[in-house]
DNA sequence: AGAAAAATTTACCCTATGGTAAGAAAGCTA
DNA sequence: TAGCTTTCTTACCATAGGGTAAATTTTTCT
């Protein structure tokens, strides 16, 4: 819980209320390896920060194929936005890749705070706008590195991951099989 | 000029001192097709809003392949983002693809629009939101998909767009090569 | 309209990556 | 630690899409 408040202190000053407000929607939890925390086709609810730990979102198409969208490590949050934002029910599935540690929120509760506090709207608008950032180098990314490029680009993105991910994660995050990530990482070693 | 202050009271009660303002720091433009906005590698400051025509966005790769971020078209806007909210050099080029009339605003300006005008906040957290859950589906799509399926599913979200576009630039929309999506093209009518 | 330039199509062959399958390695569980 | 399960690697062949180039069509310019 601390991660969090301390995170949002390096942006803003937070009002005792503000704090007391984000303690009395939000909960503490540890979740073993392996839990679930959306599942495809349901209702979307809640959002999480991560604490400790690394989690992922996926969407497994028509192939039964899992794609990734997002790994999720220590000050990150996850969930499926694309469910919250549009009403419907979860296209993703968010699961736990290590015993992990989050806050959970309920979305709707915790999107009051900006009704409340409204000093979050211009924190939230700056996170959004990087976030936007990401998602359009990664666009970029994808239409013009070629496999092992993009490979070399997310290990010095996520320096730390593989210590959680299994290669087919990844795999299916750079939009690749397990097998082609296997050859890349064969030839790698070579050079 | 109207378009924008239109789209905007859709979403929010506009002041007449807000109007005010976004026409103090407003310029609106017609420019030719061909024109550049954006030049790859230069200072980026400014963002627009497109009432008329269609620009897209891409970049150039190390080979000088280009490779298409965002076509806009009526009602949306086009900058490098990535360029603003970094303070990086431009890496997109914004280009008009047909004759278009555009708003231009000076960025960091714009910005103050939010601190000003406080009711802008939670309009523009709400299109960032909207924003990032079209990115992380094209980030999906992109994964899951085929070449001809993506290629269907964009002449559904832009379903008047070949009226201003090359097939080039599609196809660098798509992730493919021109003649991949020529050929794309003649299996489809073959059906 | 006519000439010039640009874009598209088509054909050829090539390469990166995919699919399947089997064996090896690693990780988990009792 | 043994046995079971999952993941990773390797090998084979298959295929989607790429690269080059030339012919054709469309667009632009004067």
């Amino acid at each position: 819980m601390e991660d969090l408040i301390n995170k949002i202190k390096t942006h803003l000053h937070l009002s005792s209320e503000a704090e007391e407000f984000i303690y009395s929607i939000s909960k503490e939890k540890t979740l073993p390896k392996g839990e679930i925390l959306i599942h495809q086709g349901q209702v979307v609810k809640k959002t999480f920060f991560v604490t400790a730990g690394c989690l992922r979102s996926y969407c497994i198409d028509k192939n039964g194929k899992e794609h990734t969208l997002l790994f999720a490590i220590k000050d990150w949050w996850i969930s499926d936005y694309i469910a919250i934002h549009t009403d419907e029910l979860a296209t993703l599935t968010v699961e736990c890749l290590t015993e992990s540690k989050v806050i959970e929120f309920n979305a709707k509760e915790l999107d009051k705070i900006h009704a409340r506090f409204p000093e979050f709207e211009s924190y939230q608008r700056h996170n959004l706008e990087r976030h936007v950032v990401s998602l359009h180098k990664r666009i970029l990314n994808q239409l013009q590195l070629t496999a092992p490029e993009r490979y070399d680009l997310f290990l010095e993105q996520y320096p730390d991951i593989e210590q959680h991910t299994r290669n087919f994660h990844i795999a299916s995050y750079l939009g690749i099989t397990q097998q082609s990530l296997s050859r890349i990482r064969v030839e790698k070693v070579k050079k």
